[in-house]
RNA sequence: GCCGCUGUAGCUCAGUGGUAGAGCGCAUCCUUGGUAAGGCUGAGGUCGUGGGUUCAAAUCCCACCAGCGGCUCCA
C-alpha cells in the first residue's frame, strides 16, 4: 500500500509552459527546455555556494581526515572555433569520477586552466593586427563558458593560464633553475650548478667538459684540462656551460620557413609540420636546449611502476630507445701515414668477425678528413657529389627511398679483431643522429648491412649460426646464435652463444683499448626555442661578448613586449620575432634584473630574443593548480606534498601526447624534484586515454575524403559525389571542418541539455575507444532521463509521487546490485556500462511504479545518488524534491549490502552431449548431487537422454550441467 | 616492414571457459486530450575465417584475413 508523497519542499517558480516538442505536453515532463531550467537553477546555485572549491592543507574548511584525489584533465588550448564534442568527452569522464569521488568522502582537486600560448592566435594577429592576448582572452571566456553549460564540478578559484604573467613568471623561474642545475651522473640526480663549480674549485671533480654533452666536441672532450683555478674565465664558463640542465646548442634544427619557426621532432610529421602540414627544413641553429638526454635511465626507471596503458608505456620505452652495446674504436689510415680513429656503436660487438666494411654517415667529420687527406683510391668529386646530394636531402626525400646508395671513401680501416684492412664508405643509411654516425658493417648479420653488400657487391662473412633454421633460411640471419668463423690473432669466440660472446669481445676490447661497455639511447635534447612572439620569453640576456646570464628570481617575469606587427623576419636565416622590439631587446644589466654579483649594473646587455615552445607552461600546470594564486613561490611545499604525493591520482587525456607533453613533464618534474623543489619525481601517477569521436564522411574510390555536404544518397545505401556522380564509401573519421562533420556541442545541449549530453557521450561505448558520433541516437539516453524522472515526478503536477511502501524482494536485490555494479564501473573507468546498469534499474522500477502506484521512496533515493555523477542536474533537482537537506553533490554514495547480492535460487542449464535440453531452478549453494539428480529427474532431460546409457555427469555447481550418453 | 589494438544483432557496444545481452534502429499492436511522444509484443546473431585444447570455446592456443593506430634505415 502506497502513501502519496507531501509536496516537494521548494516547489519550481514557474512551470515550464512549452517544449520544444509540443505545446500540448504536460507541464512537468522531463523536456530540452525543463532541462535547460534545472540546469541553469543548479549550475548557479554551484557557483554561489562555491559547491567544488577545495581548501589547500592549512586553510580553513580543509578536512584532513578525508583522503585527497587529484583529477587533472589534460587543459585545453582555448582556439577561436570554440569546443567540440571530442572535449568533454574527457571532461565528463573526469567530472562523473570527481562527482564520485567526492560524495565517496575525498578531498578532490579538479581544476581547470588554459594552455594558451601558441601559433594560431599569432597568425590570427599577423593577419588582422589583433594583440594575440585579446583574442585569446576572447576564446578563453568563450571556452569558459562552453564548459560550465555542461555542469562540470571544476574548482573555478584554481583556473591558470599559461598566459598570465603570474603564471609564466614560475615557468621562467623553472628555467633558471633548470640553467642553473646540472645532473650529477655519480649521485643520479640534479644539482645545483654551484655545488659544481665549488667541486671544481675544491679539486674534487675532474676539470673537463661533461663527457656525455651533445653540444661540445669530441676532440673538447679528451682534452685534459689541468688545475681549475689555472685555467682562463672563458675555459671555465664553457666547462661550467656544458654541464648546465638548460644549455644553449648548435644544432640541426626542423626549420618551417612557412611558420617561421623551429619545430620539436615530435612535432615533425614525415617531414611536414604537425600545424599546418607545411615542410620542414633541417638548418644549423644555436638553440635553448634541455639535457633531457640526461635523465634518460631516470625517465625508463621510474617509468615501470606507474598505472599507465602500457601501450604508452611502451611508446615512451621505444621513444628513448635504450640499447646496450659496445663502441669499438677502428683504426683508418688516410694518405700516407696518417691514422685517424673511427668509432662506431654496435648492439652486436659478437659479429666483428664478420664486418667486412664501414659506413660513415654524410655528415660524419671523416668524411672532410679523407678529402684533406685522400687515400690512393679515393675518387673526391664522387665523394663531394654524393655528400652534398644527401645532405640537401629533406627528411622528406630520404624517406622516400631505401634503396641503399653510397660512394667508397677509398680508405681503409683495420678489423681490430681480424687485423686485416677493410674499406669504408659513405651512405645515407647510417644518421649522423645515431651513435656515432658510423657503423661496422656485418652484412651475413644485418638486413640493411646485407642491401647494401649486395648492391655494391662486397664480401659476405657468416660468423652466427642459428641453431635452429627454419625450413628456409633468410639470406640474412640478426638473431641470437652461435659464433662461428670468429678466430682471430688474438681473440677467439668460436661456438660461443651471443650472449657469452658479446661479453667476451666487450672484454677484450677494454683490455686492449679498442672500445668498451656502451648504452645508447634514441632520446635527444629537447629543443626549447621558438622564433615566434606568442610565448614565454626566456630570462635571460648576454653580453658583448655574447655570454649568457640569467635574470634573477626577484626579477621575473621577463614580460612580453608590445610590437607594432608580428609578421615573421624576411629572412633566409631563422630570425626571433622579438628582435623587432629594439629599445626591449639591448638594455643594461641593471634594467634587465641580472644580478649584480654576476655582471654590473651599467654593462649593456641584449635580451634573448627566442620565446619558449607551447610545452613550457604545460610541463609543469598541473602543480600550479595545488597553490594557484602564490607569488611568492612556484608551489607551496606543503601544498605539494599533500596533493601531489604519490602523483595526480587520474590525468586523463589523448594518446597523441605519449611522448612530448607526458615526456617533457616528467623531466620537469623528475628535475625539480632533484632540486628540493618538489617531493614528487613523478607528476602522473595514473594515467588513462580516452578515444577519439569520429564522425561520418564519405571516401572517394582514390581514398579521398570528401566534405558530408557535397553528397547524397541517390539511393538506398548509395551515395553519391553531386558534382561528378561518383559513387562514394560512407566512412568514419576524424571530425574536421573540412570534412563538414563537426558537431556543435551548444547545439546539442540545446536540444537536449546537459545531462543528456553526457549521458550520450558516456554511453557511446568505453571511454578508451574511439566511437562515431550518431546524433540520431542521442533521443536515447533522453528517454532514459525521461523515464526516470516520471518514475519519480507526476508530469501533470511537477510534485514527487514516492511512496513510502517497501520495495519489493526482486527490486531490492536489483537495487543492491546497481549499487554494487555502478560504483564497480566508476572505479574502473567503465562508465559505459554503469548506465546500462541505471537504465535496467529504472526499468524494473517502472514496473514497480505501474503496478503500486508509486516509486519506493527507500529505492529513488538510492537511484537519484547513483545517478548524481551522471546527470547532476536532474539528481539535485530530485533529491531536493525528495525533501533532501543540502546537495546531492555532497550526499554520500550509497553503500550496498553484500547479502542481497546473494540468489537464493539460480537457473542451471542442463545440456545432454554438450546441447542444451533444459534449464532448472536449483536452491543456491545446491551441491553437485542434488543438482545433479534434480537434472535427472527434469522431463525434457529425461527425454533427451532418450533411454541411452549415461556414460558421465559433469556438475559445476551453480553453473550448469553436461550429461554426456554412449 | 615492425609493434599494438579491434573484429559479437542493421548501427554502436557489453559479455575472459559453462543459459549470447543492452541501447538505438526495425516490425506488429495499443493509446489518439501524453503524439517530433508513451506503452505491449516481436523479428533479427555460422560471436572475422580455419585448425587445435576441452565434457563444454565468443572466451584459451596456433595460423590466416580485414580494419584502425603508432613507429619506421636507430646499427
Amino acid at each position: 500500500m502506497s502513501t502519496p508523497s507531501t509536496p516537494p519542499a521548494t516547489p519550481p517558480a514557474t512551470p515550464p509552459t512549452a517544449t520544444t516538442a509540443t505545446d500540448d505536453a504536460p507541464p512537468f515532463r522531463y523536456t530540452a527546455k525543463l532541462a535547460g531550467e534545472l540546469e541553469g537553477k543548479w549550475q548557479a546555485r554551484w557557483a554561489a555556494d562555491e559547491t567544488f572549491r577545495v581548501p589547500n592543507p592549512g586553510q580553513p574548511g580543509f578536512d584532513a581526515s578525508r583522503p585527497k584525489f587529484y583529477c587533472l584533465d589534460m587543459f585545453p588550448y582555448p582556439s577561436g572555433a570554440g569546443l567540440h564534442v571530442g572535449h568533454p568527452e574527457g571532461y565528463t569522464a573526469t567530472d562523473i569520477i570527481c562527482r564520485y569521488k567526492r560524495m565517496a568522502g575525498f578531498n578532490v582537486l579538479h581544476p581547470m586552466g588554459w594552455d594558451a600560448f601558441g601559433l594560431p592566435a599569432e597568425q590570427y594577429a599577423i593577419a588582422t593586427g589583433v594583440h594575440p592576448s585579446i583574442t585569446t582572452k576572447d576564446a578563453i571566456n568563450n571556452f569558459r563558458r562552453q564548459l560550465q553549460r555542461f555542469g562540470f564540478c571544476y574548482d573555478w578559484s584554481r583556473e591558470v593560464g599559461t598566459i598570465d604573467p603570474g603564471y609564466y613568471k614560475w615557468t621562467q623561474w623553472a628555467f633558471v633553475k633548470l640553467y642553473d642545475a646540472w645532473f650529477d651522473a655519480a649521485a643520479g640526480k640534479a644539482r645545483p650548478i654551484s655545488e659544481l663549480a665549488a667541486a671544481f674549485e675544491a679539486g674534487q671533480h675532474p676539470a673537463r667538459f661533461n663527457p656525455q654533452a651533445a653540444e661540445i666536441s669530441d676532440t673538447d672532450k679528451a682534452r685534459e684540462l689541468g688545475v681549475w683555478s689555472t685555467l682562463d674565465a672563458a675555459t671555465r664558463r664553457g666547462v661550467i656551460n656544458s654541464y648546465r640542465l638548460a644549455y644553449q646548442g648548435t644544432t640541426t634544427v626542423n626549420w618551417c620557413p612557412k611558420l617561421g619557426t623551429v619545430l620539436a621532432n615530435d612535432e615533425v610529421i614525415d617531414g611536414r609540420s604537425e600545424r599546418g602540414g607545411h615542410p620542414v627544413l633541417r638548418k644549423p641553429l644555436k638553440q635553448w636546449m634541455f639535457r633531457i638526454t640526461a635523465y634518460a635511465q631516470r625517465l625508463l626507471d621510474q617509468l615501470e611502476p606507474l598505472a599507465w596503458p602500457e601501450s604508452t608505456k611502451t611508446i615512451q620505452r621505444e621513444w628513448i630507445g635504450k640499447s646496450e652495446g659496445a663502441e669499438i674504436e677502428f683504426r683508418v689510415g688516410l694518405s700516407g701515414q696518417t691514422q685517424v680513429a673511427l668509432t662506431v656503436f654496435t648492439t652486436r660487438p659478437d659479429t666483428i668477425f664478420g664486418a667486412t666494411y664501414m659506413v660513415v654517415a654524410p655528415e660524419h667529420p671523416l668524411v672532410e678528413a679523407v678529402l684533406a687527406s685522400p687515400g690512393a683510391r679515393t675518387d673526391a668529386a664522387k665523394v663531394i657529389a654524393y655528400v652534398r646530394e644527401a645532405r640537401n636531402a629533406s627528411d622528406v626525400e630520404r624517406q622516400e627511398s631505401k634503396e641503399k646508395t653510397g660512394v667508397d671513401l677509398g680508405v681503409d680501416a683495420i678489423n681490430p679483431a681480424t687485423g686485416k684492412p677493410i674499406p669504408v664508405w659513405v651512405a645515407d643509411y647510417v644518421l649522423m643522429g645515431y651513435g656515432t654516425g658510423a657503423i661496422m658493417a656485418v652484412p651475413a648479420h644485418d638486413e640493411r648491412d646485407y642491401e647494401f653488400a649486395k648492391a655494391f657487391v662486397l664480401p659476405v662473412v657468416e660468423v652466427v649460426r642459428d641453431p635452429a633454421p627454419p625450413a628456409k633460411p633468410p639470406a640474412c640471419f640478426a638473431g641470437d646464435g652461435l659464433a662461428m668463423n670468429s678466430v682471430g690473432p688474438d681473440l677467439d669466440i668460436n661456438t660461443l652463444p651471443t650472449q657469452q660472446a658479446k661479453a667476451k669481445v666487450i672484454d677484450w676490447l677494454a683490455q686492449t683499448g679498442r672500445g668498451k661497455r656502451r648504452i645508447n639511447y634514441k632520446l635527444r635534447d629537447w629543443t626549447f626555442s621558438r622564433q615566434r612572439y606568442w610565448g614565454e620569453p626566456f630570462p635571460i640576456v648576454f653580453d658583448e661578448a655574447g655570454n649568457h646570464y640569467p635574470v634573477s628570481p626577484a626579477a621575473l617575469p621577463v614580460l612580453l613586449p608590445q610590437l607594432a606587427d608580428y609578421a615573421p623576419i624576411e629572412s633566409d636565416d631563422p630570425q626571433p620575432l622579438l628582435a623587432k622590439a629594439g629599445p626591449w631587446v639591448r638594455t643594461t644589466a641593471g634594467e634587465a634584473g641580472v644580478d649584480p654579483v654576476l655582471l654590473a649594473p651599467s654593462t649593456p646587455v641584449t635580451r634573448e630574443c627566442n620565446t619558449m615552445p607551447g610545452s613550457a607552461g604545460s610541463s609543469w600546470y598541473f602543480l600550479r593548480f595545488c597553490d594557484p594564486a602564490n607569488s611568492a613561490a612556484m608551489i607551496d611545499p606543503q601544498a605539494e606534498r599533500y596533493w601531489m604525493a604519490g602523483g595526480v591520482d587520474l590525468y586523463l587525456g589523448g594518446a597523441e601526447h605519449a611522448v612530448g607533453h607526458l615526456l617533457y613533464s616528467r623531466f620537469w618534474t623528475s628535475a625539480l624534484a632533484d632540486l628540493g623543489v618538489l617531493s614528487t619525481a613523478e607528476p602522473f601517477g595514473k594515467l588513462f586515454h580516452q578515444g577519439m569521436i569520429t564522425s561520418s564522411a564519405y571516401q572517394r574510390a582514390d581514398k579521398t575524403i570528401i566534405a558530408t555536404d557535397l553528397v547524397h544518397e541517390a539511393s538506398e545505401g548509395r551515395f553519391v559525389e553531386r558534382a561528378t556522380g561518383e559513387t562514394v564509401t560512407p566512412i568514419v573519421t576524424k571530425m574536421s571542418k573540412r570534412f563538414k562533420n563537426v558537431v556543435n556541442p551548444d547545439e546539442v545541449m540545446e536540444q537536449f541539455g546537459a545531462d543528456t549530453f553526457r549521458l550520450y557521450e558516456m554511453a557511446m561505448g568505453p571511454l578508451e575507444a574511439s566511437k562515431p558520433w550518431n546524433t540520431k541516437d542521442i533521443i536515447g539516453p533522453f528517454r532514459f532521463l525521461q523515464r526516470l524522472w516520471r518514475s519519480c515526478v507526476d508530469e501533470a503536477t511537477g510534485t514527487l509521487r514516492v511512496g513510502e511502501q517497501p520495495p519489493t524482494e526482486a527490486l531490492s536485490r536489483l537495487l543492491h546490485k546497481t549499487i554494487a555494479g555502478v560504483t564497480a564501473d566508476i572505479n574502473a573507468i567503465a562508465l559505459h556500462t554503469g548506465i546500462s546498469k541505471l537504465i535496467e534499474l529504472n526499468n524494473e522500477l517502472t514496473r514497480e511504479v505501474a503496478s503500486a502506484g508509486a516509486a519506493p521512496r527507500a529505492v529513488v533515493e538510492v537511484m537519484v545518488r547513483l545517478l548524481a555523477p551522471y546527470a547532476p542536474h536532474m539528481a539535485e533537482e530530485l533529491w531536493q524534491k525528495l525533501n533532501q537537506r543540502g546537495l546531492i553533490a555532497d550526499a554520500p554514495w550509497p553503500i550496498h549490502d553484500p547479502a542481497m547480492l546473494v540468489e537464493s535460487t539460480v537457473e542451471v542449464p542442463v545440456q545432454v552431449l554438450g546441447k542444451i535440453k533444459a534449464r532448472i531452478n536449483v536452491p543456491a549453494g545446491a551441491d553437485a548431487a542434488t543438482t545433479e539428480a534434480m537434472a535427472l529427474a527434469e522431463p525434457a532431460v529425461r527425454a533427451a537422454i532418450a533411454g541411452k546409457p549415461i556414460k558421465k555427469v559433469i556438475v559445476v555447481p551453480g553453473k550448469m550441467v553436461n550429461i554426456l550418453t554412449g
